[in-house]
DNA sequence: CGACGCTGAGACAACGTTGACTGGGCGAGA
DNA sequence: TCTCGCCCAGTCAACGTTGTCTCAGCGTCG
């Protein structure tokens, strides 16, 4: 098989309006005409060009539409978010979709694992494919490098973290009350020692959830104690550690508060491998699937990902529409939901 | 708070070649040689129209200029999931983003929800922004509307289910021999009756999975029984009557497999309302997260997604990059994971 | 019967960019 | 000194589409 056998290996490009006008005998202005249902076209002369379109297999071409239409269009949006993979970013990716396709737009999605040059990158690259809007979960604490694109007219959302250095409505879950609450929650069932085990200060969900962990220990006057407190980066591994580690204290915590998921999940794995899952109180931030099932099921402070989403996307294609009103940022409540492990007794077990 | 007031609302559209070029005072062609790295333009002039670029905060149109280019390249490829939300989905597009960000392009992703219709679609937006190829994991079963446009030049890989009444490219799990192997684990347990509970018997990878199952039994000399067989559809709700309903059957299983991954859950909860989980045998189709938490941890023919992935995108690429080749459909072995739920003995609890 | 308005279709240019070509300046070799 | 060729930047047209304008045909009304 070397290469000259394949007969009717027809043109190899796309057909065109031309060719399109040129089978159905019209001018291809005509064709436009059809293609975007202008009303002022004979009937008969509409069925000629569809019937010459189908037998070509032509399909209109939405980039060239979208350069030479005034607006300049491309009904498609981006979206960046942390990592496409993890429950989060895809609940986000979704409802984000769901919103759009109602506006007829497609998404582009990236994930830039935390990394703020792969932020400017990536975001580059959807201006450079001209997107309508920008949905960012931002990796970056400076998105100055925006100004300019928001300036020329690109719209933008910040999703679960506030920008920095830049005036853009943001739509975040209130992480500082839904700490509070979490720890709140911890106090009531008498805990003293509440360790905070979390995603590493930089990151600004992270810093607002442990700012939620001070106050509530302040306003129980509870003294803060350095040694629970451990900022260990989104892995379950380091959560695993420390855990261990705040448990083998000489005076140990009764109950953690993990402020993110893997962190949460690394928390549980400890304290299972340590057989102390029934008697640790525990409370994480971020549902997660299954949380339900375990034993004890695993309390949490849950965000609302749909609202969150859904109410971005809005946001976006409002602005989209042309809303001008000054940049806002919307903060979506969380909830705790108890199945067991947040309500653990201090200094005892639960039921 | 009307209209008047936004003082420096500048151009409110981007700023084209024309204008970094009319301010560098060159021409516009230069302007493109400059961004398009081509070697024979003076440093300083190139200087010069990067400080204009930079001045007006210039970024070259891509649609544009894949629309003028000869290839027509928009260094964006299509991806179809059935929804972007689920774990499987969403691992599958983080690998598929991953090769594609290697060679420069990015993903658009829609998600198809079963529907055959939105699958039409959602493929024909994708064709319709001129994507340079596409990845599919197909909800309908019958894929020749695409046959035009793969002989218009689109590439496209199916994953996870081959392509029908279409000859294309595709990436698929084991999905029978994976079934034969959960299975086969079971019987060498001991069993005798095992269930099946599984998604809807049209969905490709279902029907493999179930003929799997049936295979095993058959080579095992095991009369097929009817009625230990739920095609439920992908809900844990259904999947919870399912399991509820075979194990209140006069001579119940004392194993199930379960073959996708919402059945798994759905059965898993059953289990456990019932206190069987650690009397029944259990093996599900696709790894979940926390399988291995659970007690006992659940056994699971594991997909190796990344793998799928990373193979239909190099697979996508090298088509873009001209291979012409016959289509070939490459099957990824799932592997067994031995946790626990799969290792209970008939007739005894495990260890 | 002629001017007028309306309906429906084509001609032309332009969106922002790049491929193909042109042309001026300059150094080298005859 | 003249010519040839090279280097570098500019001109022009085109990618596939649509906005604007034009114009032919036809029915209407004074």
């Amino acid at each position: 098989m070397t290469q000259g056998e394949a007969p009717p290996r027809t043109p190899r490009s796309r057909p065109t309006m031309r060719e399109v006008a040129a089978l159905a005998g019209v001018a291809i202005k005509t064709v436009s005409r059809v293609f975007n249902g202008v009303p002022t076209v004979d009937p008969a002369i509409v069925a000629r060009v569809r019937e010459a379109a189908d037998k070509l297999g032509y399909r209109p071409n939405l980039t060239a539409s979208s350069l030479r239409r005034g607006d300049g269009r491309t009904a498609t949006i981006g979206m960046l978010v942390e990592d496409a993979a993890n429950p989060f970013s895809a609940a986000l990716t979704r409802t984000v979709e769901n919103v759009a396709r109602e506006r007829g737009s497609l998404v582009l999605v990236g994930s830039l694992d935390e990394d703020p040059a792969r932020e400017r990158e990536l975001a580059q690259a959807l201006i450079d494919r001209r997107v309508d809007g920008l949905v960012i979960v931002p990796a970056g604490r400076d998105h100055s490098y925006l100004i300019s694109e928001q300036r020329s007219g690109t719209c933008m959302v910040f999703v679960d973290r506030e920008p920095s250095l830049l005036d853009a409505d943001a739509v975040v879950s209130d992480n500082r009350q839904g700490a509070i609450t979490a720890v709140d929650h911890l106090l009531k069932a008498g805990h003293r020692r509440i360790a905070y085990l979390g995603d590493r200060a930089t990151i600004s969900t992270a810093a607002q959830r442990f700012d939620g962990y001070r106050h509530a220990l302040e306003v129980a006057h509870i003294a803060y104690d350095d040694e629970l407190v451990h900022h260990t980066g989104a892995s379950e591994e380091a959560a695993i550690d420390a855990t261990r580690h705040v448990l083998a204290l000489p005076d140990p915590p009764t109950a953690l508060f993990t402020s993110q998921n893997l962190v949460t999940i690394g928390a549980v794995r400890a304290l299972r491998a340590l057989g102390r899952q029934h008697s640790v109180a525990h409370v994480g931030f971020d549902d997660f699937p299954l949380a339900d099932i375990l034993s004890p099921g695993i309390s949490v402070i849950a965000q609302n990902i749909e609202q969150v989403g859904k109410t971005a996307a809005e946001m976006l294609f409002r602005r989209l529409d042309g809303d001008e009103s000054a940049a806002t940022t919307i903060t979506v409540p969380t909830r705790l939901i108890e199945r067991g492990s947040g309500e653990i007794r201090a200094g005892g077990h639960h039921d």
